[in-house]
DNA sequence: GTAGGGTTAG
């Protein structure tokens, strides 16, 4: 239902995407007519600032306070790296308390800084802010652009309102707010396939295929991944040879989480299929292919051809890595040969790898199952 | 490089 809403909606906009984009054309050249604009203004140099000391939130914070206090103060681009570079290190709450000091100081703000804290609302599950912010963008005279909307599709996707999210997406669509870009599509196909709507997010997929938004790899993938862990294994495939038709080329990631699909259901033959696909595409497997591979093999008890796999791994230079051996310690102790898994753990340092709590865990797990748990003495 | 999007293995 809601899906045929977008349906009327997204051929309606397609329709009018043309138009839409010659706009959007005059409204660069008048940002470039501002530009020129302001570079004839008396020179007066503003500080530029060196974020390269700043390597954790204190002295970002730090030097927050020196960048206040210059004369002149610093241009606004400068404070939104600022921001940024706190945003980086993940630190919302604290971006935001900077933002407010900005604010307080008389510090200028422009889409950018309102963008960014946007953002971080989002990211601490408070949409409810975000949106708040939009209300500041129109009571400075600044528009919103699809940066804004993207963040705030995502944001109400973070905060569980799917609904919320979808008829924002609709309202862009609708009302041409804004015209969303590959990066709308991504955040709504994610969103609906987190919130465990895949269907939705394929239908979706399905029918911007049909429109002149063309999906790009990131969505697929996002789509068939999501498809396989939903036990809908055939559909994936199916996707994976539109998206082919549809001239969008699969990567190892598309790869990677078909061939786990695959794997799940124990369906070698297509596992093999797809790797002579993948070689015809000269895409080469990398660990996480190789992971799957071995791992899915170990549960299935096939531990002989799973080691295979793992020596091919050193031959083709993919040295086997942590997860590898885990799956392998598992896989040698469902078949009771514990021995051999405590061997690779032990040998897992001559590897260069250091073997972990987890890898430790596996082996007493298989001691465990093997009822050799006073071996663990030694 | 002033702001927004994602994915795969234990």
């Amino acid at each position: 239902m809601r899906v045929s809403t977008m349906a009327l909606i997204c051929r309606r906009f397609a329709a009018k995407k043309r138009g839409t984009f010659t706009q959007s054309l005059s409204l660069f050249s008048s940002s470039f007519h501002d530009l020129s604009h302001n570079n004839n203004r008396p020179f007066s140099p503003t500080p530029r600032i060196d974020f390269s000391c700043i390597h954790g939130v204190d002295d970002a914070v730090f030097l927050f306070r020196e960048m206040l206090r210059m004369r002149p103060q610093p241009c606004v681009v400068e404070f939104n790296k600022l921001l940024t570079s706190i945003v980086k290190m993940k630190k919302y709450s604290v971006t935001l308390n900077v933002f407010d000091e900005m604010r307080q100081s008389g510090a200028s703000v422009d889409e950018y800084t309102l963008n960014i804290v946007i953002n971080c609302y989002c990211l601490l599950n408070r949409v409810d802010f975000g949106f708040a912010i939009l209300g500041s963008f129109f009571k400075r005279g600044y528009e919103p652009n699809i940066i804004t909307f993207n963040t705030l599709i995502k944001g109400l996707f973070l905060d569980d309102k799917v609904i919320e999210a979808e008829k924002l997406f609709i309202k862009l669509l609708a009302l041409g707010l804004c015209e969303p870009n590959e990066a709308t599509i991504l955040t709504m196909v994610n969103g609906l396939c987190k919130a465990g709507h895949t269907l939705t997010a394929y239908d979706l997929l399905r029918l911007l295929e049909k429109t002149s938004f063309k999906p790009d790899v990131q969505t697929y993938n996002t789509v068939i991944n999501s498809l396989c862990k939903d036990r809908m294994v055939d559909d994936a495939l199916q996707l994976l040879a539109t998206m082919i038709d549809k001239g969008i080329a699969p990567n190892i990631v598309t790869y990677n989480s078909m061939l786990q699909g695959l794997c799940n259901f124990g369906r070698w033959k297509d596992v093999k299929d797809l790797i002579i696909e993948m070689a015809d595409h000269k895409i080469s497997l990398n660990v996480f292919t190789f992971n799957i591979l071995v791992d899915a093999l170990c549960k299935d008890g096939m531990v002989k051809e799973a080691k295979d796999v793992f020596e091919i791994m050193m031959q083709k230079n993919v040295p086997p890595n942590s997860v590898t051996c885990n799956a392998m310690i598992d896989g040698y102790s469902l078949v009771g040969q514990i021995d051999k898994a405590r061997k690779l753990l032990d040998s897992m340092s001559g590897r260069g790898l250091k073997p972990s709590i987890i890898n430790y865990g596996r082996l007493i797990n298989g001691y465990c199952k093997n009822e050799k748990v006073d071996l663990l003495k030694d």
